[in-house]
Order: C-alpha cells, then sequence, then structure tokens
DNA sequence: ATGAAAGCGCTAACAT
DNA sequence: ATGTTAGCGCTTTCAT
C-alpha cells in the first residue's frame, strides 16, 4: 500500500552521477557546472521530484512548519487568527500545524509536546481558559523553542506577544452602554486566571466610575465554561434578573458568552434592547444578521495572525539569541447596531452629562 | 537558538548499553529482561526522553499524521468536520495537519503536494469549488496514497467517499416549500462541476416535478465564486426580482450562498418571508438568532469527519491493498424555522393536494 | 567540478 | 538477552 517517490538516490543512480552532485546540482550551488545542472534539474522535473522534508528536517533540524495552538477552530475569531497566520506562514515558505485545545488544560499540554517533538520550529500561542500553571510552556522556552504568545498571554512568560487592549475594549463598550442612558449595568466574564479577562473587567469598572455608577458586585457573574455554555449562561442570567434593581444592561467578555447571553434571553422571552440591551465581544460574521444586529466589539483576528506570525518568524530565523521581547497591543473596534439603544430619558439632565 | 532533545544514543551512553537495546527497552521489547526494561524506562522518564518523530517517520516510512484538505476553517460546517476528524484521529494516535484551499485550484494543488511529500500517511479530501480537473490527485491515489473524499468527491476516483445525500438535500427543501404554498421557487447554486451542486439541483427538479410545477430556467442562478459571494448574490437576486413573474421562495445550495441571499434581501429591505421565503443548506450554529431563524438544511458535519477518519485510517492500516471502495451517505436534515411560512392561501383546493 | 563517506535519530535484520 | 550494523533521504565535509 505504501508508495515509494523518486529520491536523490534514484536521479544518481539513473543519470550516473552522485548523490551529493544531485543534491547540489539541485540547489543551485556554484560547484557544479551549469551543464550539469541544467541535465539534473530538467531530469528531476520530468520524473516530478520532490524532496522528502521529513529527511531535510532530519539534517537540518529544523521544519520549517510552526505550530498553532487554538481553542477552537469553530470560533470565528480563531479560524480568522488562522487564515492571518496561513497568509504570512505560506509566503515565507513555512507550513501551519493546528491543533485545538478545547478550552482543556490537558489538551494543551498533549498538543504542545506532540507540536514540539514534532520538530516545529515555533510556536504559536493562546493559553486555553484552563490554563492556570503555565510552567511546561516555560520549560520549553527556557529550552530555547521560540515562541509567541496571541490574544491570551501568560504574563510570567518573557516573550513576544500580540494581544488586543482589553481594557479598551471593557472600557469603550461598558462606557457606550452608559452614554445610552444605561446605569445598572451587568458584567458576564470568563476564566478568571486569564489577564484578558481581568483587563476587560477593569475596563467595565473604570467606565462605571469616571460616570460616578457605583460598582456592584452582584452585576458581575463569572461563567466558568465548565458544562454547556448556554446553559451556564441561563443560569447567570436567571439571577441576574432575580436581583432586586435588575440590570438594564449585559456586557459580556467574551464571543461565546455574548451569544450565549442572545440565546438565553431570546429563549426566556426578553426583549433586547427594549427590556433589556446586550453587547459584547464577538468576532462573528453574520452579526448583523442576528436579531438583533448586535453592537459589539470586534477584535482584529486576521492582523493579529499576521503580525503574531511575523514576529515568530524573526525569532525563529534570527542569528543570536533575541533577548529583547515586545507586546504588540491592537485595538478592538465597538461597531453600534441595534441591541443598545439611545434612550431617551437620559438625554435630559436627570443624570451627569456624559461627553 | 536551537535546543537539543535527548537521543537514545544519549541514553545509551548514559548507561553503557547498546542503541538497539535503548530502542527494544523503550518499545517494551520481548527479548528484553525486565531488569534492564526498568531501569532503561526509568532513567529514559529522569531525563524526560521523547523519541524524535521526524526520525521515526524516515525511518517507518510513515508519520502517523493524516492530512486534511478543508475549503475554509472559517465555515462551520468545514470546522465542524475537523473536530469530527479530531476526535478519531486523536484516539488512534494520529495527528491531523490541516490545510486550506480558499477554493483555489491552485491551492489545492500546492496543499496536496506538501502534505503527500510531507508523507502524510492518509488524506482527507473536500474539492474546491474551482477543481475540475482531478488527475494530479488520481495521481497520488495511483502511487498509493490512501484518500478518502468527504462531502465534495470526485468521481472519476475509485476509493471510499462519505458525502450526503445531496438529492435528498435538495428534494426536501424545496418540497417543504411547495407544500408551505410556494409556486415560484428559484434555485441558487454553485460550482457546476461538483456533483454535490448537481444532485441538490436535480432534488429541486425532481421535487417540482413531482408537484406538477414547471421547470424555469431562468430561475435558477449560478454562483460562480469568483468575486464576492455577497455581490455576486446580490447580483443574482436583482436578476430574480425583475423577472415578469418573480420567484416567491429561494432555495439557496450552499452555507455562503444562504448567508449571502439573507444579508442582500436585508440590504435590500426584502422581507423574509412576507415578501419572498428562503431556505437553504447551512450549518451555522446562529441559525437560530438570526433573523428570521432561518429554515435550513442542516448537514452531520461532525459524523461526516468521524466516518470517513475511519475509514481513511482503515486504509492505512490495512495489511494488504484495499480494492472495493464503499461510499458512505449520510443524511442531511431540514429544520423548519420561520423563513418559511405556510401560506393560507394554498390550504384550499386551487392547487393539487400535497401530503 | 565531482565523488565518497559520515551522520541526523531511529529501527530491525542479523549476529552472538 | 544484548550488541553490531545497515539504512531511511538528505546535506555536507573532506578528498580528489
Amino acid at each position: 500500500m505504501k508508495f515509494k517517490a523518486t529520491t536523490i538516490k534514484d536521479i544518481a543512480k539513473a543519470l550516473d552521477m552522485s548523490t551529493s552532485t544531485i543534491s547540489r546540482a539541485l540547489r543551485g550551488s556554484y560547484e557544479i557546472s551549469g551543464e550539469t545542472k541544467k541535465l539534473v534539474q530538467e531530469y528531476a522535473r520530468s520524473v516530478n521530484y520532490r524532496p522528502n522534508p521529513i529527511a531535510q528536517s532530519l539534517k537540518e533540524r529544523r521544519s520549517r512548519s510552526i505550530g498553532v495552538i487554538v481553542s477552537e477552530v469553530a470560533n470565528t475569531f480563531f479560524s480568522n487568527v488562522i487564515n492571518g497566520i496561513e497568509s504570512i506562514a505560506y509566503s515565507r515558505g513555512y507550513h501551519v500545524i493546528i491543533s485545538q485545545s478545547h478550552e482543556s488544560y490537558e489538551r494543551e499540554i498533549t498538543n504542545l509536546n506532540y507540536l514540539s517533538s514534532r520538530s516545529v520550529d515555533g510556536l504559536l500561542l493562546s493559553l486555553s481558559s484552563a490554563t492556570k500553571d503555565v510552567s511546561h510552556i516555560k520549560a520549553l522556552h527556557e529550552k530555547g523553542l521560540p515562541i509567541v504568545f496571541y490574544d491570551r498571554a501568560a504574563d510570567e512568560i518573557d516573550t513576544h506577544k500580540v494581544i488586543i487592549d482589553n481594557f479598551q475594549g471593557g472600557y469603550t463598550a461598558t462606557r457606550h452602554l452608559i452614554k445610552c442612558g444605561y446605569r445598572r449595568i451587568a458584567h458576564l466574564t470568563f476564566s478568571e486566571q486569564l489577564t484578558l479577562t481581568k483587563e476587560r473587567w477593569k475596563g467595565y469598572q473604570q467606565a462605571l466610575a469616571e460616570s460616578g455608577i457605583s460598582y456592584q458586585p452582584e452585576y458581575v457573574k463569572n461563567c466558568r465554561h465548565e458544562q454547556s455554555v448556554l446553559l451556564e449562561v441561563e443560569e447567570c442570567i436567571r439571577q441576574l434578573l432575580q436581583l432586586p434593581a435588575p440590570p438594564d444592561a449585559i456586557f459580556a467578555a467574551s464571543d461565546r458568552l455574548t451569544m450565549g447571553a442572545l440565546m438565553a434571553l431570546k429563549k426566556g422571552g426578553i426583549c433586547i434592547p427594549q427590556e433589556i440591551a446586550l453587547t459584547g465581544f464577538t468576532n462573528s460574521e453574520t452579526v448583523d444578521l442576528l436579531h438583533p444586529p448586535l453592537t459589539a466589539v470586534k477584535q482584529p483576528a486576521f492582523e493579529i495572525g499576521q503580525l503574531a506570525t511575523e514576529l515568530l518568524i524573526g525569532l525563529i530565523e534570527s542569528k543570536r539569541p533575541v533577548t529583547r521581547f515586545e507586546t504588540r497591543i491592537l485595538m478592538p473596534e465597538l461597531t453600534i447596531r441595534d441591541s443598545t439603544l439611545q434612550l431617551d430619558r437620559y438625554q435630559n439632565t436627570l443624570y451627569p452629562k456624559l461627553t
């Protein structure tokens, strides 16, 4: 069942030369006469010769491939990051190997081990939401494996990072709600150990504080992603609506939470934005087609992938060890649609003017 | 910058044994004494030894990895197929390498060459919509590379295939529209060379014929995916609506066409389903959250991935050449939502009764 | 300008 | 039960 491809040896035999001559001729070495080169290259083409990258990798101790760990490919944010990664990797001659952590710490470790032993030349990493301890990553990094974090980075590891301004994302979304006139704003957060979560949360708090709205801990609900997101979100929303002063708006900190909230509210027959406003992070491409179209913060996923890949390839191809690392911060963007409403009742002077 | 991992040689030196003893001990060969085995295995663990899969691949002429070509990871159908593939591959000890063809014939060829030269043990393939000629695939297949097609298969190549009953999908969707009372049903198709397209189209025709509705070629619009899908679909719909008897319903044959149609109709301010009904193929998970929730045909993407992977691994691990190939046909499922409406005006006897 | 030979890490046929 | 050796396909040093 195995098929055998043409090797350098085959060509050498056919042309009655040595393997080294073939190897050199194929790579255009200056030591080989033009005539021989031409002969070899033409013959190679005629038999459709392809160098065996496995053998090359073994020899050169590099694979010209980079490993990527995403949470889920079935998430628009990550699939667009992948497209960004591929666009750069492809043009620089690298291949991309993708694994999914499915938000599991164990799978993250398994994948990491696989990829590193598989001799990827570098790693593009976004932490799983379950990851609390990053020593497995640190170990690889200290052994010299080039790693670039994207989106969800580990503070403890000093390497290149490409993230977005999560504080700003949380701030802008919340600020928009406040400007619209909402005052009782709930916040759906996820994995507390991710810096990203904390930052978005801080942005939320800052926006509240600036407008003199007091921070209410009971308005903040953490979804641990331990069971079905939808169930978790439903439960959170149920609790929120049972509060003596239920929120008039929700800001969800992730794609899945945003969709979960939309689903849960619909299921509960609650009108958006009339009964409650909703905004959140999402990269969904059909956000305009939803009911209602969602006011949402979108991350520059494609650009994140591109930038991270450029940095990684820089690391891989650097002649001497890199010791100065940079953190690139991209800006998320809020698009206002119909799930948040400019409330007339706040157009007057009852509340502090907001600019 | 490179880091050097522990090799069998290192262990052999440290323990003063031969590399073959180490190799055998590590793989638990019966020829090695329990004592030696234990010693070696413990030492290996203590130095965190990992076999180098590149070297293993080179030696064994297999990589324990399978290549997958999808059109786009950023398409729910394909990302769910990938999840299905991974779930099986993972448990059988295979790794998955994903490439995207982006519906381009050239990229399909490049990826195919890369993957095959990269010594994947087998290939899971879905044709790009631009692929008309499959001789590049045929060549690989004839060389003995195990290939399983999923979803979009090449008729000319005799190998395992996992597809859905596309005829049934087209038939059921159209039939549903007819049952609702729609009579002027348009059909948005894509790449004419794909069998899948033809089958869905046939299903559409059959449903019409059974109800005595004459087939109107001007109701069938082909979108070539040559430019932005949205623009193409918009143009198609514009043409449809300008017909003397514009359609009262649209059946779209692919995910992107369905979303494109929804977008175009919304943009044109046309109400669904009041002014025109819409149904189509889609695997979007947010289909319930759309406005309106779409009546749609969903493909069992996860199962397709699983089944295709099982068949492929069967092929890879088969002792003798497989000559009898099977085509597994899964059933798509129509879910009725709000983008199609039971029209009262057709509840009477004006039109032939439909059961 | 070309060839011979070693070696990347691993496995396995063939000794012993 | 363990060691020796060859070889997977390629690159590269060292001869010639």
